[in-house]
DNA sequence: TAGGCCATCTGGTCCT
DNA sequence: AGGACCAGATGGCCTA
């Protein structure tokens, strides 16, 4: 299945880049009522994705997809402060240090960035101008995750 | 010019 | 003790 450098609606990335789907509630599907406006603007966006699925023929438009399978419940303040309550030590460092320590953190954004690079690659996109930023990248993979395992789903009751 | 994105530096905390 | 991880701060670049 060829996805790579189809051409994406616009409205679809404007749904990734504001990260309006996250605030679906959990177990959200088109079949289930619509009971916030919000979900309504979601409903439209992920239409619009099966749309450009089945236009591209990877999908049937009737295709749903759970958000809330994934379980994208807002997470509480995880900070490491507010879950230990340590006193804290102070850690003397001398200047080779800093820059040691500067340059390991260099390369481990590097490798990071390298791994978001990967996933661009892995992600359909449309005719976008420009790349896609990480976070639009992390947001994109979600839906289309989601939407591959509500695919995979509904071929394994066929 | 404001806002978004990113790279880099930095200090705090966790982990081995 | 020192490396890994994380988040905040800062400045540069780009675009609308």
């Amino acid at each position: 299945m060829e996805i790579q450098g189809q051409f994406l609606d616009s409205t679809v990335m404007d749904f990734v880049t504001d990260g309006s789907f996250l605030e679906l509630p959990l177990n959200f599907s088109a079949e289930s009522k619509q009971s916030e406006a919000t979900s309504l603007h979601s409903m439209d966006i992920r239409e619009r994705f099966y749309d450009f699925a089945s236009i591209h023929g990877f999908a049937d438009a009737e295709s749903k997809v759970s958000l809330g399978s994934l379980g994208m419940e807002n997470s509480p303040d995880c900070s490491m402060s507010s879950l230990t309550g340590r006193s804290k030590r102070k850690r003397v460092i001398t200047s080779n240090q800093r820059h040691a320590a500067n340059i390991r953190e260099r390369k481990r954004m590097f490798s990071l960035n390298e791994a978001f690079d990967d996933l661009r690659k892995k992600v359909p996109t449309f005719a976008y101008e420009k790349r896609l930023s990480r976070i639009e990248t992390l947001r994109l993979a979600i839906v289309y995750i989601s939407f591959m395992s509500e695919l995979l789903k509904k071929n394994e009751k066929q």
